[in-house]
DNA sequence: TACCAGGTAAAAA
DNA sequence: TTTTTACATGGT
């Protein structure tokens, strides 16, 4: 008992002075903390947005109280929690049983759970649009959440090619059990580096197409050798981004769009060529049937430049 | 049991 | 150049 006091004592200390190396306020940085908080610059509902992505999968959220996810901090597995502050609607706290990552992991948790994204003037836009309004009214607070890296989307991309999102959820969720890591209960999903190692047949039998095999063992080669880098696209325009993604094998247009408003957040951009947008934007914006691309682009014009948020909007309606 | 499901590259015409 | 075709699994 003495001894675990002391040791516990001598890591705090170390601990202590490696940060102040860094800072002045020496206790509140990374070394020593295991939560932080967020702060958020308009309206969010995380239950509501947790209740929402859970109705996209075959696996509706159990708790939508916390968002708990497994990602990586430089390669490592860790464990994510996010909860929104008691009584406090612009503050979450970010936390994890490891400790040392907490200032990465706020980072990412941002990007995730798109904590810069303010709501405000798309609900000042769609306040206006006959249809909007009230599916807007309805999901007041909602915003998308985005994957833990482009890696990772660029592969839920190529599973979600053609078969239902359903069968696409279990395909990578064998993927993921098979090359991922498993923390709290959770899998991270794998590695480019552990993927680019796999051979062709270890892939196909998570259910994958010889195709799309290809197409995920040839990315994360490329990424792992370093020839190709995904975080570039952060900082193109959307055109840039978009040309980029589809040189690419194995990604369409569908799959640049997809990714562009999915995976980046950027909230002007629609996959026209999705069966899903087309049917919905049909039934809220059309004659109820499904639309042709074009008809979806025309239908979401009075919507820039939130399209693709709009879109979301609509895709969450659904699913209510 | 079929058939469709939030596409894509490659072959055939 | 434009039009077929093969592909894989899960839900209805």
């Amino acid at each position: 008992m003495g001894n675990s006091h002391f040791i516990d004592f001598s890591s705090v200390r170390r601990t202590r002075a490696h940060g102040l190396l860094k800072d002045q306020s020496g206790w509140s940085h990374h070394e020593m903390l295991r939560a932080a908080t967020l702060s958020l610059q308009g309206p969010y509902d995380l239950s509501l947005s947790l209740d929402i992505a859970g109705r996209f999968s075959p696996e509706p959220a159990k708790d939508v109280s916390i968002f708990r996810s497994a990602v990586r901090i430089d390669g490592a597995p860790v464990l994510m929690e996010v909860r929104q502050v008691r009584r406090h609607p612009l503050l979450l706290e970010v936390s994890s049983p490891t400790s040392g990552v907490i200032g990465p992991l706020k980072t990412l948790a941002e990007w995730m759970l798109f904590a810069d994204l303010d709501l405000r003037p798309f609900y000042r836009l769609t306040a206006r649009h006959p249809k909007l309004a009230a599916v807007a009214r309805r999901l007041r607070g909602l915003k998308p959440k985005r994957p833990a890296s482009l890696f990772e989307m660029a592969a839920i991309a190529i599973t979600e090619q053609q078969i239902s999102l359903a069968a696409a959820y279990r395909i990578r969720s064998r993927l993921t059990e098979r090359f991922g890591d498993c923390i709290g209960g959770l899998w991270a999903f794998p590695l480019a580096e552990r993927l680019a190692r796999a051979p062709l047949e270890e892939l196909r039998a998570g259910g994958l197409s010889r195709r799309k095999s290809e197409y995920i063992s040839g990315l994360a080669k490329r990424i792992a050798e370093g020839s190709l880098d995904f975080a570039v696209l952060k900082q193109m325009p959307d055109d840039e981004a978009r040309s980029f993604i589809m040189k690419q094998r194995g990604f369409g247009r569908w799959s640049a769009d997809y990714i562009l408003v999915r995976g980046l957040g950027r909230l002007d951009c629609v996959p026209v060529d999705d069966l899903g947008v087309q049917t919905t934007v049909g039934k809220y914006l059309g004659d109820g049937g499904r639309m042709a691309p074009e008809e979806v682009q025309e239908a979401l014009e009075p919507l820039v430049p939130y399209r693709g948020l709009a879109t979301f909007y609509l895709l969450a309606y659904c699913r209510l």
